[in-house]
DNA sequence: TGCTGGCACTCCCCCGCGGTGAGTGCCAGG
DNA sequence: CCTGGCACTCACCGCGGGGGAGTGCCAGCA
């Protein structure tokens, strides 16, 4: 069990490795810190804290600075959430106050992010899954092709081609597009399969292929899709990682442009509550040396999708953890309005 | 005027450099390319080239490099366009084939390109300036609320949300549906302006304002997209600019994510054939190390949109190029089939 | 006139050197 | 259990001397 003080420590070092970005001693830890001890008693305590794993040395005879298990620590017991300051706070509004398209939301939500944490920011389209169908669309672009566009509840549009196996005439079409929006309008995407499952029965048989081959394309298209986009930004701020760039940089920048891991990264906040994913509990191992901090948002009470920064595993937790707390409700609250 | 021998002399030099990153000697180019000559008349040749301007000196008494200039000649008159191997072409076919999307052909090529020229690829999605309208299509969300959708020829789809004056029926809906469409499917964005001019007058007095604020939604769209997107990947391959990574690299990522910037880049590309921009003929300060090889691509003969690469000055030359135009071909070769 | 070999010179780069200083571990005393 | 003192370690820095690649110039030769 670590006393009080050593957590005190802990937290000091934690604070001054960040701001200094050098391994920090025993004697500038009393100096800048009122630990009301010696150095010396410091270093006992130091000595404790490395036994346990919290803090490391470089090499011998230096400064110590934090393990991972050290910065968890710090998040879990010793950090609280930063809240922004009230410039901040109206930056943010302004900023994404003119925001007039769904893809103008994110883009301005990405460049906000990484301005205000000054690291990379990631944020994942509104998810499909947990939204609702605003409108189906079917329109007709030659004799037997059609366009399916689906509209969501978030304002995303997703178009699919269909070519049909028969001609399929106007009537046809705007019986097939009233009978389908009747049925989904307002409904879950989940919902979906299995209240058009009927659907082809009561049509008549030449355009029941047609019919059938739509709804498999509107289907997909929802399974598909849940494969998120997300878009990211700031990756200047990459080149404040550290000295030793090439190493460290290049993979993170190979992460960043696989889709697939970034998804997984957000992913793996599950809850609605803020996710913080300290350097090696990062799966993807080029991502080793950093943090990813992440948190959902959504129009209600559900969250929609993630949204998050990605940093060195070196970073002002506090106040990251409340940029993204905070851009992610004015993002939730954008979203309700539109 | 430079001799035959000296252009050879700058060839050599410039493939050197290229392919070993290193300031090259006259020594060293006279055992690796067949001159014919001695090295001590390489070294005058040299000073020659260095009176001109065409290489520098990184240090007195240190090998030659070229300059922004010297890489200027090269590539106008020295270097061909390398066509790429039979593996890479079918390397390329494998990979766009199997392309559903409108977004997944630019996201396929951006990847397509920097797996080939292991640079930064940018991609510009095909424009709307010079496309034409496939369909518009109008949904009527609450009483007084539509939401526009428009869909190009390149199978782009943009929509937007509309607040109306007041009320509109769904007669009224269908009724500006079907005349709108009537007159600008098929037709030039850049006609659609008079081609709808008239249209207000034509419906009741309740439903003109209406019916212009739909108008005016419609043509801003038109404009307000001629800012068009795009899409960048391979920025993991900054890493292998040089040594002096993070004062080079920085400025880079800063100009990358500024969608003005890149545009502008592409854009300066005004014809059809391919364009080289070579260190400091970028306008933006944080491009002066890099060149950029850009051209443009469409789907019939006419150019709708531009892609490129962003890389070090040092950059074989020929080999992007060659890759550059295959990939353009090939993206405008699928756009034209669907 | 233009090419060549030879020669002296210039610097960059690498390497090994010792001094400096921050930091540590340990110990004995309060 | 805390503290001051002490010896030790080791990264960092500046210095200096070889080594080597490359240059410029010059005199000789076709």
């Amino acid at each position: 069990m670590l006393s009080e003080r050593r957590l005190e420590v802990l937290r000091a070092i934690v604070q001054d490795y960040v701001g200094t970005e050098e391994p920090v001693g025993s004697k500038a830890l009393t100096e800048r810190h009122k630990l009301g001890v010696s150095p010396a008693t410091v270093r006992n305590d130091m000595a404790a804290l490395e036994d346990e794993g919290f803090i490391a040395q470089p090499h011998t005879s230096a400064g110590r600075i934090p393990t991972d298990k050290g910065y968890r620590l710090f998040v879990d017991k010793l950090a609280g959430v930063k809240p922004l300051s009230s410039p901040e706070r109206r930056a943010i509004q302004n900023f994404m106050d003119g925001a007039v398209d769904l893809d103008d939301v994110v883009a301005r939500t990405v460049r906000l992010l990484a301005q205000l944490t000054r690291q990379v920011a990631v944020v994942q389209y509104p998810s499909l899954t947990r939204s609702t169908v605003r409108h189906v669309e079917l329109l007709s672009l030659a004799p037997a092709r059609l366009m399916l566009v689906l509209i969501t509840d978030t304002g995303r549009v997703e178009q699919r081609m269909v070519d049909c196996p028969a001609p399929f005439g106007e009537t046809s079409l705007a019986d097939l597009r009233a009978r389908l929006n009747s049925r989904v309008v307002g409904r879950r995407f989940t919902d979906v399969p299995q209240l058009v499952q009927d659907l082809p029965e009561s049509f008549d048989k030449e355009d029941r292929g047609t019919v059938s081959t739509v709804l498999s394309t509107l289907l997909e298209t929802l399974v598909e899709e849940t494969e998120e986009r997300l878009m990211i930004g700031g990756t200047a701020n990459l080149t404040r990682f550290g000295h030793d760039f090439p190493l460290t940089i290049r993979p993170v920048l190979e992460a960043l442009e696989e889709q697939v891991v970034l998804l997984k990264l957000l992913g793996e906040a599950t809850d609605s509550g803020m996710t913080v994913r300290i350097g090696h509990e990062n799966a993807h191992e080029g991502l080793s040396s950093t943090s990813v901090v992440a948190v959902g948002y959504g129009s209600g009470d559900e969250a929609v999708a993630k949204l998050g920064v990605v940093g060195p595993t070196r970073m002002d937790y506090p106040g990251t953890m409340g940029a993204v707390r905070a851009v992610a409700r004015y993002v939730g609250q954008i979203l309700a309005e539109s």
